[in-house]
DNA sequence: CTGACTTTGATTATCATTCTCATTATGGCT
DNA sequence: AGCCATAATGAGAATGATAATCAAAGTCAG
């Protein structure tokens, strides 16, 4: 693992949210690593293959990255905060091998996140609400 | 509806695919429709935002559009051929309501997509395997 | 038909991501 | 240490999808 490659994974690891390539550009700027947006993609390329940081899309298209833990898991995130939580999900996984047999599709792989609002955010938003 | 916006949907409605914007643009110029990619776009934006058209990314980032059925379902999405199959999933929707409770998310929304090989393209493309 | 208003398509701008390439680290070997 | 081959890096340019702009064309009530 190259030497950025640790610096990215580490200061992924120290955010408990997805954040984006260029936040993390800004970011690791801000900590006064002179280290290059190219770099930052390579490392996030290599660290994406291997499994080690997980991938989702923003609405816009921009990808946001994370490091999770190494188990299979799906995501339950806040859109208010971004604030994630590793769940996991049997009943998705049967599922997927379920509805896959039905069909007759192999080399199955699935994506399921839940998207919502978390306590903390929910409280504060309310009252805007009315 | 706009009159450009129907020719997307049907236009749409034809393919069984998932199909990007720069794909409606081409595929609409070849049957001699004279349509501009802002166009397009845009009509895509509507048709998403009233829930017509089903939305999701490709690994690039590009987003692909389809026109569904209206109701709730997810896809089974062939990676060879692009083939997409809406399925439903009762025990994916039990599962987000109840991670989403026990975590006091409110607000919730879901994606689940599972990607795989079709029989059609699993026996193309075996025999290249060896 | 007319004039307000909307839609359209061409073009340009934006912005994330990738590519290029010269420069700089790195690591083995003597 | 010194030297060389190779890999990694960062700055900047190139790419490509999507969004914004704007003038021209369509729409439609009166």
């Amino acid at each position: 693992m190259t030497k950025s490659g640790i610096e990215i994974a580490k200061f992924l690891a120290d955010r408990k949210t997805f954040a984006s390539a260029q936040e993390i550009f800004v970011g690791l700027r801000a900590e006064g690593r002179n280290v290059g947006l190219a770099t930052i993609y390579r490392a996030l390329q290599s660290l994406t293959s291997t499994g080690d940081v997980d991938v989702l899309r923003r609405n816009d298209g921009e990808a946001l990255y994370r490091k999770c833990g190494d188990h299979h898991h799906h995501h339950l995130i806040c859109k208010e905060c971004g604030k994630t939580i590793e769940i996991e999900g049997a009943s998705v996984e049967e599922w997927a091998q379920l509805i896959a047999k039905r069909y007759g599709f192999s080399e199955i792989q699935h994506s399921a996140e839940i998207y919502g609002t978390c306590p903390d955010c929910f409280v504060q938003a309310e009252p805007k609400r009315r």
